[in-house]
Order: C-alpha cells, then structure tokens, then sequence
RNA sequence: GGGAGAUUAGCUCAGCUGGUUCAGAGCAUCUGCCUUACAAGCAGAGGGUCACUGGUUCGAACCCAGUAUCUCCCA
C-alpha cells in the first residue's frame, strides 16, 4: 500500500475548498421545499486580522451551517465586515501620519478617499484567513456595513426613528476619548482597576468679616493647632480640574461644617473663590467630607451643579490639553497639567498630603485611552420603547440564549437600559442626515434634495439654496450599522418584501461573545422587532474567551496568543477546529492549549489509518458473511450515539457533541469493530463486511464533516468512486434506525468486551504479550451469552481455545464477571496464595456492596416511598451482588 | 457598593426532575508493548471526605441556610 502512515492535511485542504466552491455548494437562494437556515455572521472589523476569538467563534458557526446543510435545509451563511469606525479612523490616522499627513489638513472626502483606499486594500484579508478555516460562507452575498446599500439602511432607519421622535439631539454628559477625538457610548467604556493618588488641598476661606471662624476643619491632621482655621481641606483625585470648580460641597449632616454654610472659599493658585453648598450626597466618610464640584467634568457633579444652579467651567479641549479657560497650564495635557500643578501647589504649601488609593478609572475599548466626561451637543436614541419588547421575547424563551445564565445579565441591562449616544465626531461612518438652516433649526431627510424641500416648508423661505444648508459634521455609531446587519445584509430596509428576506429571515442561530451582548445583541433584537416585527434569530449561542493555559486573555502584548494561520499550516484546519471545540463549552472560557490542537491532528491520523485499514482490504467473493455480530452490534451503537449527538446539538452542546464521535470512531470503531472484522494479516474479507464497513465508515464520515470537513471530503471521495455531485458536503445527516434487538446487542457486546478486558487484564498481570494465544475455561450457567460472541472473544482475546466446564482447570488464572467465572490456564506455576487475595479482595467488596443494598431495602420507609422503577433496580443490583458473591466464593473453593 | 454565576480527579469539564454498577469523560500521569492501519499508536493501571459548616430527606455532588474563595455584569 502506497499510502503515507500519517495524514497530510495540507496537500488536501486547498483542493476541497476550492471544490467546494466550484460546486456553488455554499450558496443559498429561497427553495420553497426546503426549510432555511441562516446565519449571519457577527461582521468582523475590516481591517482586522483573524485572531483566536475569530477562530472559535467561526468554526462554531460552521459546524452548525454544515450540519443544517447535510440535513436537507438551504443553509445560509451570510459573510461580511463592519466599518469600525472609531479604530479604522484611528488606523488611517497614524498610516497618514507617518506619510506625512495630517487630518486636519484633509477635507472630508479627501479623508473618505484614503480610507477607502486602505480597506480596498486590507479590508478582505480576515474574510480570506476565514475560507483557509473552512468557513462555508455564500461568499457572493458578502456585504460590508458602509457599501451603499446598507448605507442607504442606515439612513432610512433614522430618519424613521428621528420622525417616530425615537432619536433626539441633545447635551449629555458624554463619554469623550480624547485620543480617538469622539464621544463613546457608555458600552465602549472599560473600567480599569488602578491605584491613583488622591490629594488633598487646602481651600482657603474667604474672610467674612460679620463672622469670625473658629472651626477646625481638619481635625486629624492639625489637631494640635488653635481651634481657627483659616482654610478647609478637600480631597480629590483630579487636582487639574480645581479651575473649573464652581463650588465646595459638604454634607448638611456633618457637623464639622455647620459653620460652613453659606461661606466662599478661594480655589488653590486661584484668585477666583466659590461657594459652599451642602447637599446629602457628599458621603461624610470619603475623603475630608468636602467635596470640590466640577460640572463640566464629572457626572456626578454636573447632577449637583445642575440641581444648585451652579455655572459650568469646561477647561478641557478635544484632546484632552487645557483650554484658556483654565487660565493655568493652558495647552498641556490634562496629565502633564496634573504632575505640574501638583508641583506647585506642593511649593505654595496648599498640599497636604497625598494618599493612594484603589480606583476605577474609565477607559476607551477602542483607543485605550482614559475617558474625559465631557458635556457635548450629541444625538441620542431613546431606548425604552425598544427595550421593552427586546426584554419580553428573551424572557419568553421565544429567543432563547445559551448557556441560558445570561438571560440574567440581560435582563439587567435592559431593565436600565440608557439612552443610546449614537453620534461619533469621526469621518469614518455615515454622516448623520440632519441638515441645519442659517437660522440654527436643523431638517432630517434622506437626501438633500429631500432636506432642502422641507427646510423651505419649514422655515417657509421659498428661497433657501442647497449651499444654505449644512449637514451636521457627525457620523453614527458603528453599532448603529450593526444592529440592522440580519435585516440589511437581505436589503429588507430598501425592498422590505423582496423574497431573501421573507425566506431567510428571521435567522435560526447567532454565534457570538458575551461582551457585545448589549452593544450588539440587544440591540438587534430591538431592531428586528421594531422594523419587522419580528426577533432577528432563535438562539443565540455565547462563546467564552479564548485564553492561554494561565487563564490570561490572548493578547499582542503579552505574545500568548499563537497566528491562526501558523497553526492551520502546521496542523490542519481540521486539527484547529476539533483543537478549539474539545474544550469549549457555550460561555465557558477556553483555556487554549496547543496540546488540544495536536489532539485533533491525531485523531484526523487515526480516522486516515483506519481508512488505510479498510482500503487495504483485498475480497473474497466466495467467503460467507462470517461478522454479523459485530456488525449488527455496531448497528445499534451507531444509532445510539447519532441519537445523542442530535440531542447535544439541540442542546447547542458542541463539544459534547464533538466527544461524542470522536469516541464513537476512536473506541467503538477502530479499537473494537475493526479489530473484530479485520481479517488475519494478507487473508480477504468477505463481501457482505467489507459492504457494511464501508456504509460505517460512510457515516462516521457524515457525523465527523461539520467539525473536520477537509479530512472527511478527502476520505469521501478515497473510499469509493463518486459520481460529479457526490461530495460528504452535501451528503445525507446519517438517521440511522436502531437494530429491533438493539438493546440485547449493546448489553451481549458489553458483557463479551469485559470478558476480553479480564483476558487482556491477565496478560497485563502476567506480562504476556498480544500474540501469545491463550485458552480460556469458562464456569457459567448461560453458556449461551458466550457462544454467541466466541468469534469476537477468540479474535480480540487471541484465544487458541474456548471451553465451557464445571470446574476450573488446575494451574490457571481466574476472574468473575457478573456470575460467570473465567479461568486463563498458564505454563508453569501460579502464585495462588496472590491469586486468593485478589479474589478475596474482590469478594469483601461485593459483601460489602450487598449489605448496603440490604440495608437500604430493608428500610420500611424507602420501600414505602421509593419509586417502583427505582425499587427494581435495587433489587436488579442485590440479585446481581448476590451471584458474583456466589461466583467468587466458588473459585476461591476450587483453588 | 449592588447583582449574577461558579467551586467535582494534576488540568479542562459532564453529571438532565435528589435513588442503576458505593462519582464519569477527555487530556495528563504510571506500567508493559515498535503485536504489518496508526508510537500522532496499542493494552492495562492508579488518581476524587463532589470548597467548608449546618439543615431537609429513608436517601444529597444534586434541595435549603450560612461561610470562604474565584469569575462576570452593573455602579
């Protein structure tokens, strides 16, 4: 045989991909007489590269599409990428930058023009690494969230909300990355554990002459000092931001500054002083119990300036530098401003003290940079409307989430759900169509023709020119893209009944991770029910995230994180993909090892010999039928396990289902089927096996195609000669019916299987080899049980002789099984004192086992409460216990 | 600070409504084998007070309460 002993998958991979698509195999269009499935893919970036997450998140979704595939739907896998607003702007930002080039020096279309040039450029690469994977995409319905058509999407969809007054235009306090130059979402912002310093300052007290102070207001520190004080003392972790202080808060229940109230207080370095406000917010015990209140800068203090209509100082520009609002460190960073003024308020004797202390701080998903809050004009959409109805279908199980533990976390989310800030200060995206009159009122349209129309209707100047209109500056979130991306990808904004979308939509299946549950999910159940009516997907399966074997996230810094592309050339698409699944149930956490890899390279080397096995087999159309046992047997198990892997992926339990097979074809088949029918070396086969080996080996290719599907086309086509449109892609989900006599053959098959284990057992004990035979005397009262599975015992035993008889022969090794002894004759002597031990030990044991059932028998009140299923099998299992006693004491009389 | 989830063999995890073989799998470990499909392999073996403490029950890994540790989500 000229076959290679191990399998070589990149010799093979390439071939079938490109097969595959040859044959249209992937592509899908409504088919009346097949129910659909679809899936759309969770749009990676454009300009992303595959990495883990990808790897796993999209082998997933193929092996469910390959199996509803071979199942007889029309399977739908809608490919695609998304914009990525902020991180493309910031890629193109720093490409153009080392050519010299500044944003700021570029119009919009010029900007437009050189971002497009580089997603033309790099913008297909992830959906390319995607095909090496295996990923069986309808690559011709490939779609892209900024092409025009869902561009067109987009607009249309707010214009209707904007008119439905579900979107609105107002100040927020924003979420600003001053890096990326835009405001975030509140979903984008990733809080950070650090140690910061928190300082503490003295504010002095602006004399007031009617009242004299004689307050200490900072007891712990000066205590030994006069009871006067001429200053107070705040705490606060941001000491750059005191010149956009407007007040001092205390809280009205906190003695140490009854006197306080109504007083003013000077701001350090400052010439400018500000009033002391008392409100319950400020805790008593964080801090000094004083508060300095910044509104343009914090949240929280914008909530109590408002509510004390107090002014708002905002010092901070875009980038994150000092305005000249704040009259010092004007156009330094807000950090270097912070290391300076620390300085000098350190050199002015206004520090205190400083402390460390454990804080959050905010920072960008995108940029990684520290989040500014910062008041800004901003679009936002109202979300109750659309939580309420996204809440009620998960709720209701009509879409049901797996591991089915988030429905908690979404819950959460959308019972507080926020207003969504929708618009980004970025050129990357789509412009928001509001279009603003010189007057300062703004117009929503879908074009500016369309704006211009009604800005004339509304200002009721006739006379108003396109040039008098201006379209606001801002793009919208890429989650604003996103979240129509099941409706778009069909074109049901533009044609809302054309035949994709009423045949593929809603999708079956949504494969994504649980942190762009509520950036993505949610929201895509909010849009499918408000736009169609209709939830976007049935299931939605949550993977984990992919670590390393120390349980750290794959990252580019750390370097823990292996190139996809390295380890498919190394190993095999197949070996990744069943690598990436033997450890990865929904939600958990994978903990990547490449030892896992290496396991499926070795089970796709083990699936290629047993191939090797079978095809090397010469037949003998002359010799009879001589393995109906094992072949009827391997019948039932087949049945048996086809039936739990359907009920593992009902479940959405992919390793398991994956485990599955994979023990079904490593131990079931090649461990003890082939062993059984193999023939002796150089000796044919006859037909009637080799016929039923074959169809085996068929179905075990079917059930391993969604997970290998490389190897197994390979092994398809090796195996027999196929006609032009016979491929495993698209051949038949095995439904194979159980022998009627299933269950008396599974549990023969056991019996005779743990017969063979004493033997090899013996062997083991003895250190006699596989190819000594041997002879094997069996003491039993249902000869019958044996004699029906002599061929398998003689073959996978290596038995020269098999005899029944009343007693043991002298001489011999023995074990029981249930009430049947077995006695192993061998040359020379034998240790029997060893021998009575072990039988003796055994014999305690199933004493003891049987007591305990007694015990539990003879207590009146299981008997009484006990089920009647669950009081035969107690009674099955003393019976039992009692026969392998009765055997055990007989070998131990006959030694 | 609030909420959710987890804790089972060295590692990663199963264990469905409490009751078949006194807890299972894969990997890893150990022992013996180069037995003509496969050493990326074959045969066999060892390994767990099911986090801890109480409770409910005839019976608890499973139900309840508390404790500890970890993870995630939200502030």
């Amino acid at each position: 045989m000229s076959l290679a002993t191990t399998y070589s998958p990149a010799d093979v991979e390439a071939k079938w991909y490109q097969c595959w698509q040859e044959q249209g195999f992937f592509k899908a269009s409504p088919n009346p007489k097949k129910t659909p499935y679809t899936v759309v893919i969770p749009p990676p970036n454009v300009t992303g590269v595959l990495h883990m997450g990808h790897m796993l998140n999209n082998t997933i979704q193929d092996v469910l599409v390959r199996r509803a595939r071979m199942r007889g739907q029309e399977a739908c896998w809608v490919p695609g990428t998304d914009h990525a607003s902020i991180a493309t702007e910031a890629k193109v930002v720093a490409q153009l930058k080392e050519q010299g080039i500044e944003k700021k020096d570029l119009t919009r279309e010029q900007f437009l023009a050189h971002a497009f040039a580089w997603k033309d450029k790099y913008g297909g690469i992830i959906l390319e690494q995607l095909k090496q994977l295996g990923a069986s995409c309808d690559w011709d319905r490939t779609r892209f969230t900024m092409e025009p058509a869902l561009t067109d999407a987009v607009l249309r969809v707010f214009v209707d909300l904007y008119r439905k007054g579900l979107i609105y235009r107002g100040v927020r306090m924003v979420n600003w990355d001053p890096l990326g130059g835009t405001a975030i979402s509140d979903e984008e912002v990733i809080p950070k554990d650090v140690t910061a310093k928190m300082y503490y300052l003295k504010y002095e007290i602006v004399a007031d002459s009617s009242q004299p102070l004689a307050v200490s207001f900072e007891q712990e520190a000066n205590s030994q000092q006069p009871a006067a004080k001429s200053y107070i003392v705040v705490a606060t972790s941001r000491p750059e931001t005191i010149m956009a202080d407007v007040a001092v808060a205390v809280n009205p229940a906190d003695e140490r500054f009854h006197d306080l109230a109504g007083q003013r207080v000077r701001i350090p370095l400052l010439g400018r002083d500000v009033p002391v406000i008392q409100d319950e917010y400020v805790l008593t015990d964080f801090g000094t119990g004083a508060l300095k209140v910044t509104p343009a800068h914090d949240l929280n203090d914008y909530n109590l300036g408002q509510k004390h209509n107090l002014p708002i100082i905002d010092i901070l520009n875009d980038n994150g530098t000092l305005n000249e609002r704040a009259e010092l460190y004007v156009g330094q960073d807000r950090f270097a401003a912070r290391r300076n003024i620390v300085k000098d308020l350190d050199a002015a004797g206004l520090l205190v003290k400083t402390e460390e202390y454990a804080s959050i701080v905010q920072t960008s998903e995108r940029t990684k940079a520290v989040i500014e809050p910062k008041l800004s004009m901003q679009w936002f959409m109202k979300m109750e409307h659309l939580a309420k109805p996204a809440l009620e279908v998960v709720e209701n199980d009509t879409i049901r989430l797996h591991p089915a533990k988030f429905k908690n976390t979404y819950r959460a989310w959308m019972e507080n759900v926020r207003d969504w800030c929708i618009s980004r200060q970025l050129w990357w995206g789509q412009q928001i169509p509001a279009y603003y009159l010189p007057d300062g009122s703004f117009v929503v349209a879908l074009s500016a023709v369309e704006a211009l129309e009604l800005a004339r209707e509304q200002s009721g100047n006739a006379a108003l020119e396109m040039s008098d209109l201006r379209q606001d500056e801002d793009v919208l979130d890429t989650w604003f893209s996103s979240w129509l991306w099941p409706i778009s990808v069909f074109d049901g904004f533009a044609d809302p009944d054309n035949a994709d979308v009423n045949y593929f939509y809603p999708t079956n299946d949504l494969v994504t991770g649980p942190d762009i549950l509520f950036f993505w999910v949610a929201r895509m159940i909010m849009a499918g029910l408000e736009f169609r009516q209709e939830v976007p997907f049935r299931n939605v399966y949550l993977t984990g995230i992919v670590r390393d074997t120390q349980g750290r996230k794959m990252s580019k810094q750390l370097g823990n994180s292996p190139d996809p592309l390295d380890l498919i050339a190394q190993f095999g698409a197949d070996a990744v993909r069943t690598g990436m699944l033997f450890s990865a149930p929904a939600g958990n956490d994978l903990l990547y090892d490449e030892k896992l890899v290496a396991q499926g390279r070795n089970f796709a080397n083990k699936l290629w010999n047993a191939f090797r096995l079978v095809k090397g087999w010469e037949v003998d159309a002359a010799l009879p039928f001589a393995h109906d046992k094992p072949v009827a047997w391997f019948g039932a198990r087949l049945a048996a396990v086809v039936a739990d892997i359907d009920d593992h992926f009902e479940k959405f339990r992919i390793s398991d289902a994956l485990l599955a097979v994979y023990k079904l074809v490593w131990d079931d088949f090649c461990a003890q089927y082939l062993e059984m029918v193999k023939p002796a070396y150089q000796q044919p086969i006859d037909p009637e096996t080799l016929r039923h080996t074959t169809a085996y080996f068929e179905a075990l290719l079917k059930l391993l195609h969604p997970f290998m599907p490389f190897i197994t086309e390979e092994l398809w086509h090796e195996l027999a000669a196929r006609g032009p449109r016979d491929y495993v892609t698209v051949a038949h989900w095995p439904k194979p019916a159980p022998p009627a006599d299933s269950a008396a053959l599974l549990a023969g098959m056991d019996k005779a299987l743990a017969v063979v284990a004493g033997i090899r057992a013996v062997r083991n004990q003895k250190n006699l080899g596989p190819n000594k035979p041997l002879a094997l005397v069996i003491k039993t009262d249902e000869p019958a049980l044996f004699t029906a599975y002599e061929g398998v015992l003689r073959k996978l035993g290596n038995l020269e002789a098999l005899d029944f008889a009343g007693a043991g022969p002298a001489g011999a090794v023995s074990f029981v099984q249930g009430s049947s002894e077995f006695f192993v004759p061998l040359e020379g002597p034998v240790d029997t004192a060893a021998e009575r031990a072990r039988l003796e030990k055994e014999l305690a044991y199933a004493q003891g086992f049987r007591e305990s059932v007694q015990k539990k028998l003879g207590n009146e009140k299981f008997a009484a409460n006990a089920k009647p299923d669950v009081l035969e099998r107690e009674r099955q299992k003393l019976a039992d216990a009692e026969a392998k006693i009765v055997a055990l004491e007989q070998a131990l009389k006959g030694m």
